[in-house]
DNA sequence: GATGAATGAGTCTTCATTCAT
DNA sequence: TATGAATGAAGACTCATTCAT
């Protein structure tokens, strides 16, 4: 009577889908979105071109997809105890897991930032970066504000740039980029000895 | 009734060369690359689509175009003198008037990153960057060594970051990046009284 | 336990295949024939796209059967003790019934006409529509005949132009068109008296 | 130096609008709209699928352009001076030239009976049936008022029923259905001597 | 019998590029 | 030189149909 359990069947939906977002990421992130064609990530995932609208309504919704579930994993050890305030070591230990992520997920950081720099792109995205972006730049911010430096505003802006930097950096040429070198200076710069 | 003398005729084939380059490097930076469409910036530029096939090979070598021309401009305030050796002024020199450049021709960088991050697309330019940028490079890295930096390595690939993650980010949102502020920052780490 | 009875099962069989013609019946008029998907018809009725294939062999078999069923259906009534001959009463009691048919399968009339118009549809369902259509064609022809109208052919095409404007101008517009007036006007029309 | 013509390229750009829609107008008839592809109305029409879309901006807007000509065509001979009323002779001119449009323009009022009747495609071009036919047909019904008739509003259904239904027996059957003596029984129907 | 994942041909539409004028 | 009509390949997306379970 009962056709494939129902176990069976959210079995195949979820490594299907995630066997979709995976070809997909690593397309996107070294092609552009805009360049890479469903047929291309079908015939990449081994699937037929079909198959992938049973997953997925269109493929913006993969990229969407893509972005919301790449930040959760960003910003999964931000503020590990979510009280909106950063000790200095929760500061510290977000700069080295943001460093550790960029090796870790390295396809997942070119495609953002590749978005990040695409208006085209970045419309349909929109939503996901903000939702999880905004609440790291302002308790960010307010680390700065709160450890009383003399210039919050450019401290922080400064610091994003150096975390974008080395992101864009590494993420094209992660040969030349020795990022555990890179952290250690990066700790020196705000150890408050030398503030 | 005279037919256009030599000169005339190049000096409107430059000024077309122009306007098609300008088109192409504002629409390319604000809507992307394949986005763009040929009969766009015919529209834009107010001539015929056909007329571009005149000046270009294909769109990638108004990209290609658009990249070396970018490149050759971006780099004719370094190392005035030529001499492949940056003294302590020629430093700071280059780094503010890299920063004054990414405000004169935000277009062009906004461009510039996004093929950065692209493979795909990186290709197409990648003899015009290379030929440019290397060069550069290898300069900044022999100021570190000049200067009897402790790691040359590290301190060459943290200013790249500094200098590719501020563009980026200023790019993206000018208004809330305070360039002047951010200049003062860097030229107090490079400070050698504070090396 | 006891495994269903063959009459159990042919019931249920053909329940579910009225359910789907009830289900493809209402879409196809209501949204048209290749605007209505299988797996609309089967979303709405309730069961798997899969198991229409058990009852229909294609889209178009669902079509054809709904086709010949309502034919049948739109027959019956039409020349009563099935002798070839329409009395007078019963031409009128076919007009009266018709106009009848027409309010309670608007749904079915709506298919039939837009089927009626498309050449490339109606060789789909030619067989079943010529099948019944033909013998009434004839017999209302005859009518005419054997009443002794003066040009019976004509009598006939519009009878049937009648009929037919009557049932598309209702189907399109039911709450504008008021068929009770409409039929007393065509008994008027065929009111001997007035031959 | 002017490449060709204005005269030219507008003559060329006629033929080929009129090449399209008389294609489009004949396949959508006769084989319907959605089912008609694109590349089959470039195909039939000798041209390429890319060309019709520098004529058209889309399929749709092919089926509003084309009833729009329609209508135009065929309410040019109703009510001829235009002052809102229909005279007796006005208004059997009228019945007449419809009867012979639809000989003329068969494939024409396929389409629009095709569509009269597709929800689905009705919705695309309601705007243009409906500024068109509003007028007739309140000027049609005023006919029936002015003139005294019992039941204005029943009078006004029966034509139109009558004249859909001619016009939807004779373009599936123009063999089979006599024009001129229907047009004959339709003038006696409305012969004031008759009222 | 019943399910729904999977396929692939087909649809509309876009666009770089060519070419007659 | 300059135009824009014309082409055709490619892209996103849909859907009838099949088939393993």
């Amino acid at each position: 009577m009962t056709p494939k359990t129902t176990a069976q069947l959210k079995g195949i939906k979820e490594a299907r889908e995630q066997q979709i977002l995976d070809t997909a990421c690593r397309l996107f992130a070294n092609h552009g979105f805009h360049e890479t064609s469903i047929s291309q990530i079908a015939r990449e995932a081994g699937i037929s071109k079909g198959l992938i609208y049973n997953y997925f309504d269109s493929k913006e919704s993969i990229l969407r997809d893509l972005m919301k579930r790449g930040m959760d994993e960003m910003y999964k050890d931000f503020d590990p105890n979510h009280d909106g305030i950063l000790t200095h070591d929760e500061f510290l230990f977000f700069i080295s897991s943001y460093l550790d992520t960029l090796k870790e997920n390295r396809e997942f950081w070119k495609l953002y930032f590749a978005i990040l720099i695409q208006p085209s792109v970045i419309n349909l995205v929109q939503e996901e970066m903000m939702s999880m972006g905004i609440p790291v730049f302002s308790i960010l911010h307010k680390y700065f504000e709160d450890n009383h430096y003399e210039d919050p505003d450019t401290e922080f802006e400064f610091l994003a740039a150096i975390l974008s930097g080395l992101a864009i950096k590494y993420i094209n040429a992660p040969e030349f980029f020795h990022l555990d070198k890179l952290k250690e200076k990066i700790y020196k710069l705000y150890n408050p000895s030398q503030k």
